[in-house]
DNA sequence: GCAATATAGATGCATCTGTATCTACATTGG
DNA sequence: CCAATGTAGATACAGATGCATCTATATTGC
């Protein structure tokens, strides 16, 4: 755990000081673009970050409000809407994966052999 | 990440619903019951259990407020304080031994063998 | 001895999170 | 059909966090 936090600190350090969004964006941004244009329901999006719902709500909020977002009502569901990444945030999400990348790499990567990541990443995955 | 970022969650709700304060408090009160009555400096403390300069400041200021954790001035620096644990502060560390202990059996413990957690530990440690 | 610099710890401010609750629409059972 | 209940999503309020900076004391180099 401690060292799962100081990895998330070094991150959102890296990220900020390259003048980017807080990870949990990225987190999100992949998925957007995962599902592209089609978008997807805040709750499924929810369910995929395993977040609480009001988290789920702000972090969109603060997207759609920064451009990297886009909301449309949903047909189907009087009480639901559509999320869908927009150009901007395929960009932003591009941008950010060096940052990620190298601290993931100098935290990680550099430190146990292949095969030990994988056991590592098999063990986790028990979880 | 998102295991162990579950795994606190669910640590945390579990504390909570037993009454009793977050988990930083029972790391801290966990080192501050090692160096017993002769306290601690809180810098040491902060290198410790690795957090920032400000979040032992205000930790330490709500465990003092609480009556969990006493303060006196530093001798040797004009500058410093120890801080101590109080014999309330020792008893609410025991109290949360269990609902910590349980989460963890309940999200590790019955997940892996014994030497998978040995190799967990292991790998973890390399980090 | 003293000016420059470093370190211990606190704190104002903006932002973020957790809790509880609210509104609006959907579904279900009689 | 409609009352009761359930679900999607937003939000007011309190508390926590991150950042930058402040005060006070200590250390260092000249």
């Amino acid at each position: 755990m401690t060292k799962s936090r100081q990895l998330l600190e070094t991150v959102e350090a890296a990220l900020k000081s390259a003048g980017h969004p807080p990870l949990s964006w990225y987190d999100a941004l992949l998925e957007l673009e995962k599902v592209g244009e089609e978008g997807i329901r805040p709750f499924e999006l929810r369910q995929r970050l395993l977040l609480p719902q009001y988290g789920t709500s702000r972090l969109l909020d603060r997207m759609v409000t920064a451009g990297l977002v886009n909301r449309r009502d949903c047909e189907e569901d009087g009480r639901g809407q559509i999320v869908f990444i927009s150009e901007r945030g395929l960009a932003i999400r591009k941008a950010m994966w060096p940052e990620y990348s190298k601290v993931l790499t100098d935290g990680i990567g550099d430190k146990l052999t292949r095969a030990e990541a994988v056991q590592l990443a098999m063990l986790l995955s028990k979880l």
